[in-house]
RNA sequence: GCCGGAGUGGCGGAACGGUUUACGCGAUCGACUCAAAAUCGAUUGAGGGCAACCUCAUGUGGGUUCGAAUCCCACCUCCGGCACCA
């Protein structure tokens, strides 16, 4: 036992001993927890508490992973929010006997830390590092269980050279590629990254100057490969909404790719195929035009020579409109005739091609096929610029027929896109009058005889663009060389290092494109002057794995330790914001299933179970952040209440997934709940003056009577509390240990106080608040082992205590008795009463009796195995 | 526009189809105090009644049921995501 600990006990112990003596006057140090939290914080960390033995079998492995922070200089509230409850889970899953492993690291890479070094003139290197040493006592203050010994920091080269390593491995199994496609360009700042564009109108974040798109060599990591396996969440225990959102972001499509050809024109031969993607081959009549993207690639080539001038013009103006405006809804149609026709296959019908912005290169095919009359879309267009609308689907009754003059185009108000049952095609040659499911079908076998057409499959997804053009990120691992091309760093020549001295030169552009020292280098393959990659990796990539790396933090020879990863992974359980839904949550399952091809790992996901909890933002209603000037330090609210009191309030707010605007205006009552906790510990035998019933047990009840219900409430309180934290409701989980402390309040001076229900209730009331407020109950918990003369033992390394459901069970039980549904009266029976008797007390109830007023009941209904009677009786 | 989620006291929020409003905040009153703070206790959905009690309330309107905050249909509002994806 430590000096400081010989003290306490000493302390404590004559505490008690002058209350149970002299019970009036006697008064106990008030809860302090500036006094207790330090101290205990320093000795778990003495004793090594939280840090996890990976190679320990002897127990089930339990591996929480809660997002690791940016560090961004200041933890707000919201972090909080996120990581006390996930301790109080670790620390619940520890009194179950689980090998918890609960790391902790920092998303080091990113804008910020470039932003502030432009504006202030330091590195960003030293201001990150600067942050995390200030986020590091944050959240050491919080009192959390992190094993420091795993921590993971991105931006360190031992961190980052396996994003390179991994990049390399990704190369060789053509799962990383490079392609020039158009980024999102600033003028004043050059590319920025996603992020960094801001609004529906999309500026740059810094100067709010426009941003457009400009062609750029980009590497890819071919993730579509992955779309169908990504649909699948079998398996998982994840949030509904997310897995809705990552769907509908993969975006499966299914239908028909159908090749058309070129019509010969004075210009042109003809004769080149134009493929289009469309889920409506039934529709394949109804084109009366064709529409390409403005980048498509046949653009050139096809526009007849009098129209190249309008046609350049457009395509221009497209490339420089940013995306939202592009993509607007509400936009009207614009685009250009190109000046040439395509043939449709199916009735071999010359349909004008153009070109709009409203058709996206890096969907589909690039290109169209447009029916007017059932897309609507393609129905405003041909409004715009007077093409013919021919409707080729009728719903049945609708008048349409086969016959071609009956369905004309003109009639239709907007495009018929409804699906009714048994609509039949129209004006569609050979396939007229067969349902519209099987006339498609149909056409399409028929366009695949001709090799024509194909059953297809599309996605919106993309492939991951990972080039930014930023200093502060993992350099990709190339090399550039006039003879040899493109030639991958070796393996054995990494880390590319960001070098330590950085030049911004007062601007954005990327300090590593002039950075002489770095760019140029001698080619690995044939020694001559060659030129690196200055590019840098999307700061999403180190978020993808990091967690793999929490095992093996050191390890020198290997990204990750596969046999520990074999042991503990996939995730158990993941706690973050649901704002992650589709980035990071799908790039981390991509890398997973990327490792797995490689051969690195073998489990195909990354988390078992996701919980989002709900995000905290300012009292205003907005998100939380520096630039709003609403955000909450946690520091403060330690400071004025204990780390005890903070955590618990922001279990107690209200259901976890929810989250809503700060308002802190409860806390004060938690506060009290612990400062009341406290005083049942300390001080049992206190008779509170203003209390006309303190000291006195209730009226009618004896000791016995009393201790009964008092291991009853205890009882019961842990058999709710415990299913609370299993289901991470602890809002009602604090509210039920706050229904039996008010119940121990109402015995506190009695005969029973500190009797051995009254302890026993008291020690169950520690060990289930442990987790979520582990201070004081550490420290009540000392001072009772050492009253009791007992050893110390840490209360967070106790079993998780056993409901005795002899305590909870009652004699007897109050049964309501409805009349038509509503309450009017209440028998006391015994518990175990049978439903005739049940039904015989109830109608004898004094008032049903009156109500009833002689009439007989029709029906007598009990629900819920005789918790309930309703008597109905006709009026 | 499409896809999710949510609407319950003055406020945060409880409630396996079965006692609506747990727990907490705030408010009012009382005890302790010279006084205040802290602490302790009582009351607190709305309306009516001296009372015991009665009536009405879970966004709106219907429905199913002995019984609906909960299930079904239609609508309104707020929050989040996607947004011309052929």
């Amino acid at each position: 036992m430590t000096r400081r600990e010989a003290g306490r006990t000493t302390r404590s112990t004559r505490a008690m001993t002058q209350a149970q003596q002299n019970p009036e006057r006697a008064r106990i140090e008030r809860y302090d927890p500036a006094s207790i939290e330090r101290g205990w914080q320093a000795r778990w960390d003495e004793l090594g508490l939280h840090r996890t033995d990976l190679h320990d079998q002897s127990k089930p492995k339990f591996y929480l992973l809660t997002m690791y922070p940016y560090p961004s200089g200041d933890l707000h509230i919201g972090h909080w929010y996120i990581k006390s409850p996930t301790d109080a889970i670790a620390r619940f899953k520890r009194m179950h006997g689980f090998n918890v492993f609960f790391p902790i690291g920092f998303d080091a890479f990113g804008l910020p830390a470039e932003n502030a070094a432009i504006k202030n003139r330091i590195n960003p290197r030293d201001w990150t590092m600067r942050n995390i040493e200030h986020e590091r006592g944050q959240l050491r203050s919080m009192g959390a269980t992190f094993d420091w010994d795993a921590e993971v920091v991105t931006c360190e080269p031992q961190f980052y050279r396996w994003n390179q390593w991994f990049f390399l491995q990704f190369l060789k199994a053509g799962l990383a590629y490079r392609s020039v496609s158009p980024v999102d360009w600033c003028p004043n700042d050059g590319t920025l990254a996603r992020e960094q564009v801001e609004g529906t109108d999309r500026h740059c974040w810094r100067c709010g100057a426009k941003v457009e798109k400009r062609d750029l060599a980009q590497w890819y990591l071919r993730v579509t490969k992955y779309a169908d396996e990504l649909l699948d969440f079998s398996g998982l225990d994840w949030p509904e909404p997310i897995k809705v959102m990552q769907t509908n972001w993969i975006g499966r499509s299914e239908g028909g790719e159908v090749e058309f050809t070129t019509a010969p024109s004075a210009h042109h031969p003809g004769g080149e195929p134009i493929r289009v993607f469309t889920t409506r081959p039934d529709t394949l009549f109804g084109a009366t035009f064709m529409v390409l993207a403005p980048e498509h690639p046949l653009v050139a080539s096809l526009t007849a020579p009098e129209r190249h001038s309008e046609v350049e013009a457009y395509v221009a103006r497209a490339r420089a409109a940013t995306e939202i405006e592009r993509l607007s809804t509400d936009r009207e149609k614009t685009g250009v005739a190109i000046g040439a026709e395509a043939i449709n296959p199916v009735n071999d019908e010359r349909i004008p091609i153009f070109i709009a912005d409203y058709v996206l290169s890096g969907y589909g095919t690039g290109a169209i096929m447009a029916v007017p009359a059932h897309d609507e879309r393609d129905f405003a267009f041909a409004k715009r610029f007077g093409l013919p609308i021919r409707r080729v689907v009728a719903a049945p009754g609708s008048g349409a027929t086969a016959d071609p003059g009956a369905a004309a185009g003109d009639e239709l108000h907007g495009a018929y896109t409804a699906h009714a049952e048994g609509e039949v095609l129209v004006n569609s040659g050979p396939f007229s009058g067969s349902t519209a499911g099987e006339g498609g079908r149909a056409i399409v076998a028929a366009l695949g005889e001709r090799r024509l057409g194909k059953p297809a499959v599309t996605y919106r997804l993309r492939d991951w663009l990972i080039s930014r053009q930023r200093y502060w990120g993992t350099p990709i691992p190339i090399i550039y060389c006039d003879r040899c091309g493109t030639v991958p760093v070796p393996e054995e020549e990494l880390p590319v290092r960001l070098p330590d001295t950085v030049d911004y030169r007062g601007s954005g552009v990327n300090p590593l494109t002039h950075d002489e020292s770095f760019v140029n280098v001698a080619c690995p393959s044939c020694a001559g002057p060659a030129r690196r990659e200055t590019d840098t990796m999307d700061t999403f990539v180190d978020s993808a794995w990091y967690w793999y790396r929490y095992l093996s933090p050191e390890k020198a020879g290997a990204a990750i330790d596969t046999k520990l990863a074999q042991a503990w992974t996939p995730v158990d359980q993941y706690t973050g914001g649901a704002e992650h839904a589709v980035m990071h949550l799908l790039y981390a399952r991509e890398w997973t299933k990327m490792l797995r091809d490689c051969g690195v790992l073998e489990q195909d996901e990354p988390f078992k179970r996701l919980f989002n909890q709900g995000q905290i933002l300012g009292t205003d209603g907005e998100r939380m952040s520096k630039s709003r000037g609403n955000v909450r330090d946690p520091d403060d609210l330690v400071r004025t209440y204990g780390a005890d009191t903070v955590r618990l309030f922001l279990m107690f707010m209200g259901p976890w997934d929810q989250g809503g605007p700060w308002s802190e205006s409860g806390i004060g009552g938690v506060h009290r709940f612990l400062g009341r906790v406290w005083a049942l510990a300390l001080d049992p035998h206190r008779v509170e003056p203003g209390d006309p019933s303190a000291g006195r047990l209730p009226e009618g009840v004896d000791a016995a009577g009393a201790e009964k219900a008092i291991r009853r409430a205890a009882h019961q309180t842990l058999r709710e509390v415990t299913a609370e934290y299993e289901t991470f409701r602890f809002n009602t989980m604090v509210a039920h240990l706050m229904e039996l402390a008010n119940t121990l309040y109402r015995y506190r001076g009695s005969s029973v106080a500190a009797g051995p229900a009254w302890n026993e209730a008291m020690r169950l009331m520690l060990l289930m608040l442990a987790p979520a407020a582990p201070h004081i109950t550490e420290e009540l918990w000392s001072r009772r082992l050492a009253a009791e003369g007992s050893a110390w033992a840490s209360i967070h390394a106790q079993a998780w205590p056993e409901v005795d459901v002899t305590a909870v069970v009652e004699a007897t039980r109050e049964v309501p008795v409805q009349i038509n549904g509503k309450v009017r009266d209440r028998v006391v029976v015994p518990t175990d009463v049978d439903a005739a008797t049940l039904e015989r007390l109830a109608l004898e109830a004094p008032r049903i009796r009156e109500l009833l007023a002689g009439r007989t009941p029709d029906r007598v209904i009990q629900a819920g195995g005789g918790r309930l009677v309703n008597v109905v009786v006709r009026e």
